[in-house]
RNA sequence: GGGGCUGUAGGGUAGCCAGGGAUCCUGCCAGCCCGGGGCGCUGGUGACCGGAGUUCAAAUCUCCGCAGCCCCA
């Protein structure tokens, strides 16, 4: 086989990132695109697992302040109709069961798009009296959106498999708001975690959830410079409350509206983790939620008399990390190279191969996924310096990361600098965010998208990077006061 | 919302225009040989997206459906 061919197929360059992302969601098993159904994917095991860890590190963040609940999948169509922006917002995507049977329902049945609908008629049992607000609860649920565009794996469904949303409900609008700033810090520290960047941005009035008063976006950027929505928190008022008469009385007796907020994640979390992170030999995952920590693999010489030796040692070596790491010895037939591409395509943050070499010298060679540097280490002092590594990756991908991320944003406020900069804005755009003053207006944000071939995300709460310096400026389009807001080409 | 292109084993492909025997690589299974970055050899397994039509004959032509990709708004 020639070099080349060789090549292509041993690598996937992420340049062309649409085809790298439906490549590497194959081979590394993540999920088969393969059901016949449009918008709808199965997840492979290994996937799954990914899935799981890096939820559970999300269950655990709201897991401190809210209480775990299961709504209903369908929602009668009475309900649904009830809030009429709402309806509005979701009625052109809406599945609805019509049938029982052969009979026709006579309350047809949506599949829920958002499970607000589902849960408030509830929440105006639960509710009664001050005593019981705070309330705070989640669920993890699939929805379902028709979607006629062109659907893909994690980022556009049919059905969002694991939709994870919280809903809240307070006694005033300034404590709703507070529940609004938690959500934002919980994200973070969702995100942090993941090591994926984000900014931070109340969405234009134009483009908030349908219902709410305002919404509050994170977006990350992908490889090709478009950004991916991959959170969104609302502060809903008293809007839902009043739709569907959510009172509660009051230390003096008045029964009053309750102040609402719901937020949420879908499972573009693990797209933007592939997505942020992966290489031209797949995924490279933080240690965290990687379901392979550590791989140990044998390198045999059958003609050697060691070989029983290295196998022995690779034994104890993975018993020695297993009670700490989720870690893997592969004693498969083929070929260490192989093995060695198999394991990078999975993420795995460190390799360990023990071979006759090392086995004599009582030490093993570490490579690490996000580097591939090498070094041997001394058996034993495999275990502490495993937990070093780890930690190291971790710190190393989200260093990295940042910097990618800040490298991508442009900066065209203050100084008036974005005026008679438009081809340069329009070129920036192309391959990242562009930060520019906004007044906010929806004729300025229908402009900007002529004008740019962008989106308007928002004006910006706050970023991974910390705050940017100038805040107010005049507006690029209108020349009306203006705020810092960053536009971008979207999923 | 509008337009275009495509669908052949698990994955990637040739064949289609000009109708007749389905090509090659990879994977998988068995066996050998091996093992510090996808070694090599032998044998085997496995496919024309679904439906209708034209025809003596359809992967190939026509229509419908489903699915995927791309472009424009």
């Amino acid at each position: 086989m020639a070099d080349e061919e060789r090549e292509a197929k041993t690598v996937i360059p992420k340049e062309n990132f649409s085809e790298w992302y439906n490549e590497v969601l194959r081979r590394a098993e993540i999920m088969d695109v393969r059901y016949p159904v449009k918008g709808l994917y199965v997840w492979f095991p290994f996937g799954l697992k990914l899935r799981n860890l890096i939820y559970s590190i999300l269950r655990a963040l709201l897991d401190e302040e809210h209480d775990e609940v299961l709504f209903p999948t369908l929602i009668p169509r009475t309900e649904f109709m009830k809030e009429e922006k709402h309806i509005k917002g979701f009625e052109d995507e809406v599945f609805w069961v019509t049938k029982g049977g052969v009979d026709e329902l006579d309350v047809p049945l949506a599949l829920r798009p958002t499970s607000e609908t589902a849960i408030y008629p509830m929440f105006k049992v639960w509710i009664r009296s001050h005593a019981d607000l705070p309330l705070r609860v989640y669920q993890i649920v699939n929805v379902f959106r028709y979607e006629t565009k062109h659907t893909r794996p994690l980022i556009r469904l049919r059905e969002v498999t694991s939709f994870k949303e919280a809903h809240t409900a307070h006694r005033s609008w300034e404590e709703a708001e507070a529940q609004v700033r938690k959500a934002i810090n919980i994200y973070r520290a969702f995100y942090d975690r993941l090591a994926v960047p984000y900014i931070i941005t109340k969405r234009p009035d134009w483009d908030k959830f349908p219902g709410a008063a305002y919404t509050i976006a994170f977006d990350t950027i992908m490889p090709d410079g478009r950004t991916l929505q991959i959170a969104t928190i609302h502060h809903l008022g008293t809007n839902f409350a009043k739709t569907f008469d959510i009172k509660y009385e009051d230390i003096g007796g008045e029964y009053k509206y309750v102040h609402q907020t719901c937020y949420g994640i879908s499972e573009r979390c693990v797209a933007a983790v592939i997505a942020t992170h992966g290489d031209d030999h797949g995924l490279v995952l933080p240690p965290e939620v990687a379901p392979t920590q550590i791989v140990i693999v044998p390198i045999i010489f059958s003609k050697d008399e060691r070989s029983a030796a290295v196998i022995e040692t690779c034994r104890s070596v993975h018993a020695a990390l297993k009670n700490s790491f989720r870690v893997v010895l592969d004693e498969g037939e083929e070929r260490p190279g192989a093995k060695f591409y198999k394991w990078e395509m999975r993420g795995v943050p460190l390799r360990i191969e023990i071979g006759p070499r090392d086995v004599s010298r009582e030490e093993c060679t570490f490579v690490r996924r996000d580097t591939f540097e090498r070094f041997t280490v001394p058996l034993s002092n495999v275990v502490s310096e495993a937990e070093k590594v780890l930690k190291d990756v971790y710190e190393n991908i989200w260093r990295r990361s940042k910097e990618h991320f800040a490298s991508r944003i442009f900066d065209f406020c203050g100084n008036e600098r974005g005026q008679g900069r438009e081809d340069e804005i329009k070129e920036c755009v192309r391959r990242g965010v562009v930060a520019i003053f906004m007044c906010g207006s929806e004729e300025c944000g229908v402009e900007v998208k002529e004008r740019f071939d962008a989106d308007v995300l928002g004006e910006e709460v706050t970023t991974c990077l910390g705050d940017a310096g100038e805040r107010r400026g005049c507006c690029i389009i209108c020349g009306a006061e203006g705020k810092r807001t960053y536009i971008a080409r979207t999923y």
